[in-house]
DNA sequence: CCAGACGTTGTT
DNA sequence: GTCTGG
DNA sequence: CCAGACGTTGTT
DNA sequence: GTCTGG
Protein backbone atom coordinates (compact mmCIF):
# COMPACT_ATOMS: atom_id res chain seq x y z
CA UNK A 1 0.00 0.00 0.00
CA UNK A 2 0.78 3.71 -0.20
CA UNK A 3 3.58 3.43 -2.85
CA UNK A 4 2.65 6.40 -4.61
CA UNK A 5 0.80 9.80 -4.08
CA UNK A 6 -0.01 13.38 -4.63
CA UNK A 7 1.21 16.57 -3.36
CA UNK A 8 -0.26 19.27 -5.08
CA UNK A 9 0.10 21.40 -2.02
CA UNK A 10 2.82 23.62 -1.84
CA UNK A 11 5.39 23.08 0.74
CA UNK A 12 4.51 26.81 2.29
CA UNK A 13 0.56 26.09 2.45
CA UNK A 14 1.82 22.79 3.83
CA UNK A 15 3.71 24.48 6.75
CA UNK A 16 0.90 27.19 7.42
CA UNK A 17 -1.48 23.91 7.35
CA UNK A 18 0.24 21.73 10.07
CA UNK A 19 1.44 25.31 12.04
CA UNK A 20 5.09 24.52 11.10
CA UNK A 21 8.21 26.60 10.11
CA UNK A 22 9.31 26.11 6.54
CA UNK A 23 12.38 24.51 6.12
CA UNK A 24 12.44 22.50 2.94
CA UNK A 25 13.71 23.03 -0.32
CA UNK A 26 11.25 24.25 -2.73
CA UNK A 27 9.87 20.69 -4.20
CA UNK A 28 7.45 21.14 -6.84
CA UNK A 29 4.49 19.26 -6.58
CA UNK A 30 3.33 16.26 -8.35
CA UNK A 31 0.56 14.36 -8.92
CA UNK A 32 2.48 11.05 -9.00
CA UNK A 33 5.08 10.72 -6.53
CA UNK A 34 6.82 7.05 -6.53
CA UNK A 35 9.51 5.97 -3.91
CA UNK A 36 12.88 7.04 -3.70
CA UNK A 37 12.03 10.99 -4.45
CA UNK A 38 12.08 13.99 -2.57
CA UNK A 39 9.10 14.44 -0.31
CA UNK A 40 8.12 16.58 2.79
CA UNK A 41 7.37 15.82 6.14
CA UNK A 42 6.30 17.38 9.22
CA UNK A 43 8.80 17.19 12.06
CA UNK A 44 9.14 18.85 15.60
CA UNK A 45 11.98 20.35 17.03
CA UNK A 46 12.73 22.23 19.63
CA UNK A 47 12.03 25.39 18.74
CA UNK A 48 8.56 23.86 16.86
CA UNK A 49 7.52 22.15 13.66
CA UNK A 50 9.23 22.39 10.87
CA UNK A 51 8.42 20.91 7.35
CA UNK A 52 11.57 19.56 6.07
CA UNK A 53 12.28 17.34 2.68
CA UNK A 54 13.10 13.87 3.17
CA UNK A 55 14.00 10.81 0.80
CA UNK A 56 11.28 8.22 0.89
CA UNK A 57 12.49 4.54 1.79
CA UNK A 58 14.33 3.90 4.81
CA UNK A 59 18.08 4.00 4.70
CA UNK A 60 18.92 2.35 8.44
CA UNK A 61 21.69 4.01 10.62
CA UNK A 62 23.30 0.62 9.47
CA UNK A 63 23.06 0.36 5.94
CA UNK A 64 26.55 -0.76 4.20
CA UNK A 65 24.59 1.13 0.94
CA UNK A 66 21.85 3.58 -0.48
CA UNK A 67 19.99 0.47 -2.62
CA UNK A 68 17.25 -1.11 -0.64
CA UNK A 69 15.89 2.31 0.54
CA UNK A 70 13.24 1.59 -2.57
CA UNK A 71 12.03 -1.27 -0.13
CA UNK A 72 11.70 0.25 3.07
CA UNK A 73 8.49 2.91 2.22
CA UNK A 74 5.89 1.49 4.50
CA UNK A 75 6.42 -0.03 8.27
CA UNK A 76 3.71 -2.20 9.39
CA UNK A 77 1.86 -0.55 12.34
CA UNK A 78 1.74 -3.96 14.13
CA UNK A 79 5.37 -4.54 13.57
CA UNK A 80 7.20 -1.37 14.09
CA UNK A 81 8.35 -1.85 17.70
CA UNK A 82 9.55 -4.91 16.97
CA UNK A 83 11.67 -4.64 13.82
CA UNK A 84 15.42 -3.75 14.00
CA UNK A 85 15.49 -0.78 11.80
CA UNK A 86 12.30 0.72 13.04
CA UNK A 87 11.73 0.43 16.69
CA UNK A 88 15.08 2.60 17.45
CA UNK A 89 12.72 5.59 15.77
CA UNK A 90 9.39 5.51 17.07
CA UNK A 91 10.59 7.71 20.97
CA UNK A 92 12.02 10.67 19.04
CA UNK A 93 12.45 10.16 14.92
CA UNK A 94 8.61 10.46 14.14
CA UNK A 95 6.95 12.85 11.52
CA UNK A 96 3.85 13.08 9.64
CA UNK A 97 4.25 12.72 5.55
CA UNK A 98 1.71 15.21 4.56
CA UNK A 99 -0.53 14.18 0.89
CA UNK A 100 -3.27 15.62 -0.99
CA UNK A 101 -3.87 11.66 -2.31
CA UNK A 102 -2.37 8.37 -2.54
CA UNK A 103 -3.01 6.08 -5.28
CA UNK A 104 -3.58 1.94 -4.54
CA UNK A 105 -4.10 -0.48 -7.31
CA UNK A 106 -6.49 -3.46 -7.73
CA UNK A 107 -5.71 -6.70 -10.03
CA UNK A 108 -8.61 -7.72 -12.04
CA UNK A 109 -8.98 -10.16 -14.02
CA UNK A 110 -11.08 -9.46 -17.42
CA UNK A 111 -13.21 -12.34 -18.90
CA UNK A 112 -12.18 -11.23 -22.55
CA UNK A 113 -8.33 -11.04 -21.57
CA UNK A 114 -5.77 -13.96 -20.26
CA UNK A 115 -3.58 -11.36 -18.31
CA UNK A 116 -4.69 -9.29 -15.58
CA UNK A 117 -5.34 -5.46 -15.23
CA UNK A 118 -4.32 -2.89 -12.51
CA UNK A 119 -6.73 -0.51 -11.90
CA UNK A 120 -5.79 2.53 -10.08
CA UNK A 121 -7.87 4.47 -7.55
CA UNK A 122 -7.00 7.84 -5.97
CA UNK A 123 -7.96 7.95 -2.40
CA UNK A 124 -8.28 11.37 -0.95
CA UNK A 125 -9.90 13.03 2.21
CA UNK A 126 -13.29 13.24 2.81
CA UNK A 127 -14.08 17.23 2.83
CA UNK A 128 -14.84 17.80 6.51
CA UNK A 129 -13.60 15.12 7.38
CA UNK A 130 -11.54 15.06 10.93
CA UNK A 131 -8.57 13.55 8.73
CA UNK A 132 -8.46 16.62 6.07
CA UNK A 133 -6.28 18.93 7.34
CA UNK A 134 -7.70 21.41 4.90
CA UNK A 135 -7.52 18.67 2.33
CA UNK A 136 -4.62 17.48 3.08
CA UNK A 137 -4.06 13.92 4.37
CA UNK A 138 -1.46 13.56 7.49
CA UNK A 139 -0.01 10.08 7.59
CA UNK A 140 1.91 9.02 10.76
CA UNK A 141 5.65 8.06 9.35
CA UNK A 142 9.19 7.38 10.95
CA UNK A 143 12.73 9.46 9.82
CA UNK A 144 15.85 8.47 10.04
CA UNK A 145 19.37 9.68 9.37
CA UNK A 146 22.26 7.65 7.58
CA UNK A 147 25.85 8.81 6.59
CA UNK A 148 27.74 6.72 3.59
CA UNK A 149 30.39 4.55 4.98
CA UNK A 150 31.88 5.16 2.07
CA UNK A 151 31.85 8.67 1.41
CA UNK A 152 32.59 10.18 4.75
CA UNK A 153 32.98 13.37 4.00
CA UNK A 154 29.42 13.77 2.12
CA UNK A 155 26.21 14.75 4.42
CA UNK A 156 24.03 13.17 5.89
CA UNK A 157 20.53 11.66 3.96
CA UNK A 158 17.31 11.72 5.79
CA UNK A 159 14.76 9.43 4.42
CA UNK A 160 11.64 8.60 5.97
CA UNK A 161 8.70 5.44 5.51
CA UNK A 162 4.61 5.71 6.17
CA UNK A 163 3.11 3.51 8.33
CA UNK A 164 0.76 1.37 7.32
CA UNK A 165 -2.49 -0.85 9.06
CA UNK A 166 -5.19 -3.09 8.43
CA UNK A 167 -7.59 -1.18 5.70
CA UNK A 168 -10.99 -0.37 7.07
CA UNK A 169 -13.85 -1.53 5.96
CA UNK A 170 -13.93 1.67 3.00
CA UNK A 171 -10.42 0.84 1.89
CA UNK A 172 -10.91 -2.72 1.78
CA UNK A 173 -13.21 -2.76 -0.86
CA UNK A 174 -9.75 -1.77 -3.14
CA UNK A 175 -7.02 -3.06 -0.76
CA UNK A 176 -6.14 -4.85 2.45
CA UNK A 177 -3.70 -1.93 3.77
CA UNK A 178 -3.73 1.67 4.50
CA UNK A 179 -1.73 4.68 5.78
CA UNK A 180 -2.05 5.43 9.54
CA UNK A 181 -3.83 8.52 8.97
CA UNK A 182 -4.12 10.97 11.75
CA UNK A 183 -6.37 13.38 12.50
CA UNK A 184 -5.57 16.94 14.10
CA UNK A 185 -5.25 15.25 17.79
CA UNK A 186 -3.13 12.28 16.32
CA UNK A 187 -0.90 14.76 14.74
CA UNK A 188 -0.37 16.21 18.15
CA UNK A 189 0.38 13.66 19.41
CA UNK A 190 2.50 12.09 17.19
CA UNK A 191 4.80 15.10 16.30
CA UNK A 192 4.84 15.65 20.74
CA UNK A 193 8.12 14.90 21.75
CA UNK A 194 6.54 14.15 25.20
CA UNK A 195 4.21 11.53 24.16
CA UNK A 196 5.06 8.83 26.28
CA UNK A 197 3.39 5.38 24.02
CA UNK A 198 2.89 7.29 20.88
CA UNK A 199 1.24 3.77 19.18
CA UNK A 200 -1.13 3.33 21.87
CA UNK A 201 -2.60 7.22 20.29
CA UNK A 202 -3.56 5.61 17.26
CA UNK A 203 -6.99 5.07 16.73
CA UNK A 204 -8.82 3.12 14.19
CA UNK A 205 -9.91 5.37 11.14
CA UNK A 206 -13.87 5.59 10.11
CA UNK A 207 -14.76 4.82 7.20
CA UNK A 208 -15.68 8.55 6.19
CA UNK A 209 -12.38 9.64 6.21
CA UNK A 210 -11.69 9.25 2.73
CA UNK A 211 -13.30 8.84 -0.79
CA UNK A 212 -12.03 6.81 -3.42
CA UNK A 213 -12.26 7.07 -7.27
CA UNK A 214 -11.34 5.11 -10.23
CA UNK A 215 -8.41 6.46 -11.87
CA UNK A 216 -6.73 6.62 -15.61
CA UNK A 217 -3.99 3.41 -15.42
CA UNK A 218 -1.42 6.65 -16.91
CA UNK A 219 -0.53 6.50 -13.22
CA UNK A 220 0.66 3.36 -13.48
CA UNK A 221 3.77 4.80 -14.97
CA UNK A 222 6.05 6.78 -12.50
CA UNK A 223 7.36 8.53 -15.51
CA UNK A 224 3.87 10.02 -16.04
CA UNK A 225 2.64 13.49 -14.44
CA UNK A 226 -0.21 15.96 -14.43
CA UNK A 227 -3.33 16.91 -12.71
CA UNK A 228 -5.30 14.66 -15.29
CA UNK A 229 -3.77 11.51 -12.93
CA UNK A 230 -6.62 12.35 -10.49
CA UNK A 231 -9.35 12.57 -13.22
CA UNK A 232 -12.35 10.35 -12.05
CA UNK A 233 -12.83 7.80 -14.88
CA UNK A 234 -15.98 5.92 -14.87
CA UNK A 235 -15.32 1.99 -14.89
CA UNK A 236 -18.77 1.47 -16.57
CA UNK A 237 -18.11 3.71 -19.63
CA UNK A 238 -16.82 1.54 -22.13
CA UNK A 239 -15.31 4.79 -23.63
CA UNK A 240 -12.38 4.12 -20.96
CA UNK A 241 -11.58 0.77 -23.02
CA UNK A 242 -13.43 -1.41 -20.03
CA UNK A 243 -16.05 -3.89 -20.59
CA UNK A 244 -19.87 -2.71 -19.60
CA UNK A 245 -20.27 -3.43 -15.86
CA UNK A 246 -22.94 -6.03 -16.53
CA UNK A 247 -20.18 -8.31 -17.70
CA UNK A 248 -17.60 -7.28 -15.40
CA UNK A 249 -18.50 -7.57 -11.43
CA UNK A 250 -14.90 -6.51 -9.84
CA UNK A 251 -15.29 -3.54 -11.61
CA UNK A 252 -18.74 -2.61 -10.78
CA UNK A 253 -17.73 -1.08 -6.87
CA UNK A 254 -18.24 2.54 -7.35
C1' DC B 1 31.17 -17.60 19.54
C1' DC B 2 30.70 -15.56 14.44
C1' DA B 3 27.88 -14.71 10.25
C1' DG B 4 24.24 -12.72 8.30
C1' DA B 5 20.06 -10.40 8.32
C1' DC B 6 17.73 -6.35 9.27
C1' DG B 7 11.51 -4.75 5.12
C1' DT B 8 6.96 -4.40 2.71
C1' DT B 9 4.03 -5.43 -0.84
C1' DG B 10 1.27 -9.27 -2.86
C1' DT B 11 0.77 -13.93 -4.20
C1' DT B 12 0.83 -18.84 -3.66
C1' DG C 1 23.82 -1.14 15.79
C1' DT C 2 21.35 -5.33 17.30
C1' DC C 3 19.12 -9.56 16.92
C1' DT C 4 18.75 -14.42 15.12
C1' DG C 5 20.43 -18.74 13.50
C1' DG C 6 23.80 -22.07 13.45
C1' DC D 1 3.83 1.38 -5.95
C1' DC D 2 4.52 -0.14 -11.25
C1' DA D 3 7.38 -0.54 -15.49
C1' DG D 4 11.12 -2.14 -17.57
C1' DA D 5 15.39 -4.27 -17.76
C1' DC D 6 17.91 -8.28 -17.30
C1' DG D 7 24.26 -9.14 -21.45
C1' DT D 8 28.57 -9.48 -24.07
C1' DT D 9 31.17 -9.06 -28.02
C1' DG D 10 33.30 -5.85 -31.17
C1' DT D 11 32.72 -1.98 -34.01
C1' DT D 12 31.38 2.81 -34.89
C1' DG E 1 11.87 -14.54 -11.56
C1' DT E 2 14.10 -10.54 -9.59
C1' DC E 3 16.22 -6.26 -9.35
C1' DT E 4 16.50 -1.22 -10.52
C1' DG E 5 14.75 3.25 -11.69
C1' DG E 6 11.34 6.55 -11.37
Amino acid sequence: MCGRFVRKTSAIEISQIFEATNNSLDLPVSYNVAPTSRILSVVSTVDGRRVQDVSWGLIPRWAKDSTKAASLINARLETVSEKPSFKNLIASNRCVLPMDGYFEWKEVLRHDEIKPFKQPFYFSPQPGSHYSHSGVLGVAGLWSSWKDPNNPEGSSVITAVALTRDANAMVSQVHHRMPVLLDQQGVMSWLDLATEEPLSHLVEIEDEALVVCAVSTKVNSSRSSGADLIDPIDLNDASNGKRKAEHNDELRLF
